[in-house]
RNA sequence: GCGCCUGUAGCUCAGCUGGAUAGAGCAACGGACUUCUAAUCCGUAGGUCGCAGGUUCGAGUCCUGCCAGGCGUACCA
């Protein structure tokens, strides 16, 4: 609020200066406010000077000169401003100014930093869609983690969002899941057979086995094979699927449609994309196969969508999908990915491209791997030899909150360590505690309070006037801060943005409680202070729950 | 070979898309509990931002070339 003040200040000092003859040129460029890291430099600084020096034909510093005098008059508010190394100008804000921010904060309560960013625009973000051939593992949790806060930090500002889950329950993987289980039954009754290693080696397998023997006895022993893997294929993704849906439930995840691959097959869609192509000439036949030109937009080569045997590639049911979205009215579609599937890309964008759509409105968000670590070493994990610590696990052992907040912690782009001895430490070595303390602490103190006076009391005017100490002002300046880091979280999609504000945030407060006592014999600054500390509570809850992390009120 | 990602304090990482004197947390060292929750705080120390050029008033950030690590380069999914 006072940066958007400032910068149509300084946006009309440039203008009113030009008017009066004092700046030759009118050709002003944006204004950016920004907040000086060194504190002698003030609370906030424009570089406008020494970006209009060029055009204004005159050095940054005079310019500043020009523009300063019409900066001094605008605003009480504005309490000095100065012109400093090559040009910056400089604003000190009257320490009594900030009490608004405030104010602002308790009225918008859990919709402070929301924004109409989005305009309303339909996204759509999909994520996890793990294939249903087995539980979700460390690295799944991650992309989950990230998915879902994106979609709620896009939701918070101003985007329609819809959280979508693709399953890939067609194809040869889904064939091979139900011939291992097919197997591990036929096992079970005493038939010895080999156990490929291209099957799926989980004990799960077995267990599933064991059930569908439960459920229908030994009924799959007399149907053909074909049949039996069909039957054995379908039962098993239907209950992994579950597994699936409930583990992220469990991890507070939850999505608006579930979307089968094989339904694009079954409808038809799939078979429709690939005449489109046809019919737009995107597609060539060579080698007895049927090649999309992916050359054509951007890729560095072609890619088949329909094999010589007559069978058709991920990638064509890929492209269906992906017509589908967009037809689904999505103004823009974000995929998560792992980052081992980065190269599949350009052939993705090539095909967007293709269907007529601007492929920047289709963005995959390339999630790094987790290192899953137990005090420093590395935890063994092979999905080949079915052993892999699941999400399921992970939860159980350190819970859902302290998982989220460690997998929101570091930029989707780097790799990630994750120690489950650290996840689990209730210490200062764990960011989550840190944070969620804040709002313990706060509880704690309002709970307090309520005995002697009422924390919703409105506010006294006297009370806001209390806040003026440097103590005070650092710490609205902090939560003064939040809707910038929520607007930039959303443009580029960065969760762990808002994850660093929180502990940023945090450290402020502590550091506040440590030295400034809430509940005092003065009941104005007792008010006051309350006042500032459930902001701050409010903050800290708002920017949890955009992470998808509980706010607790005793720890 | 080609493509993508990464390289910042001893370790793990931020750095607001080009701003001023480089920022945290761990680890190290020294302090603070009769107090609203010590799962906390205060202080000290720690740097050739992988290397070399270039762009400009100004580069950790942009461009080029190297070096190192990870991943990918299917008629697999």
């Amino acid at each position: 609020m006072i940066k958007s003040n400032l910068k149509q200040i300084v946006r009309e000092a440039a203008q009113r200066a030009h008017a009066e003859g004092h700046l030759p040129s009118d050709d002003f460029p944006d204004v950016e406010i920004e907040e000086p890291k060194i504190e002698t430099h003030g609370d906030f600084s424009t570089n406008l000077a020494m970006i209009m020096a060029k055009v204004q034909k005159m050095p940054p510093r005079k310019v500043a000169e020009i523009l300063q005098p019409y900066l001094e008059e605008a605003a009480a508010w504005i309490q000095q401003t100065d012109i400093a190394g090559p040009g910056f100008i400089n604003f000190f804000i009257a320490p009594d100014a900030w009490g608004p921010v405030l104010t602002t904060i308790h009225a918008a309560n859990d919709r402070y930093g929301a924004s109409a960013f989005g305009k309303g625009r339909k996204i759509q973000v999909e994520f996890v869609s793990s294939n249903p051939t087995g539980p979700l593992h460390v690295g799944h949790g991650r992309g989950a983690a990230v998915g879902d806060s994106v979609a709620r930090i896009l939701a918070f500002s101003g985007y329609d969002v819809q959280r979508e889950y693709y399953i890939n329950d067609s194809g040869r993987q889904i064939r091979t899941l139900g011939l291992s289980v097919l197997l591990r039954y036929s096992a079970l009754f005493g038939e010895s057979i080999d156990f490929p290693e291209t099957c799926y080696q989980g004990d799960y397998i077995i267990e599933m086995a064991r059930a569908l023997k439960d459920q229908q006895g030994d009924r799959l022993l007399s149907q053909s094979e074909d049949e039996a893997v069909t039957t054995c294929a379908r039962y098993a993704a239907g209950l992994i699927i579950e597994g699936i849906r409930q583990d992220l439930l469990d991890f507070g995840v939850s999505f608006d449609q579930w979307f089968s691959e094989q339904s694009l097959y079954d409808s038809g869609r799939v078979d429709a994309s690939i005449a489109t192509l046809r019919e737009k000439k995107q597609v060539y036949e060579k080698d007895g196969a049927l090649w999309f030109k992916s050359t054509d937009f951007g890729d560095e080569k072609d890619r088949v969508v329909v094999r010589n045997n007559g069978i058709t590639t991920y990638f064509a049911s890929d492209i269906a999908y992906h017509q589908e979205k967009f037809e689904r009215g999505f103004d823009r579609v974000i995929d998560v990915w792992g980052a081992d599937h980065h190269g599949y890309i350009p052939r993705m964008k090539a095909a967007v491209a293709a269907s007529g759509v601007n492929p920047e409105n289709f963005q995959v968000i390339l999630v790094q791997l987790v290192n899953l670590l137990r005090g420093g070493a590395p935890v063994a994990m092979s999905t080949r030899a079915g052993e892999f610590v699941t999400l399921q696990d992970v939860v159980n052992e350190v819970g859902s909150d302290a998982a989220r907040f460690l997998f929101l912690t570091r930029h989707y782009d780097s790799p990630l360590d994750f120690d489950l001895e650290l996840a689990k430490q209730k210490s200062n070595d764990n960011p989550v505690y840190y944070v969620q303390y804040v709002h313990a602490r706060i509880a704690s103190i309002c709970r307090k309070a309520e005995i002697d006076l009422p924390v919703d009391a409105p506010l006294d005017p006297q009370a806001l006037a209390v806040l003026t100490d440097p103590e005070d002002v650092q710490l609205i300046k902090q939560l003064n801060r939040y809707p910038d880091i929520i607007q930039t979280s959303a443009r580029f999609m960065e969760p762990h943005r808002v994850t660093f504000y929180l502990m940023t945030l945090a450290g402020a407060f502590h550091s506040y409680y440590n030295r400034q006592r809430v509940l005092t014999d003065d009941p104005i600054t007792t008010k006051g202070r309350l006042y500032l500390v459930t902001a701050v509570q409010k903050v800290i809850r708002n920017g949890l729950a955009l992470l998808g992390v509980s706010a607790p009120d005793h720890m």
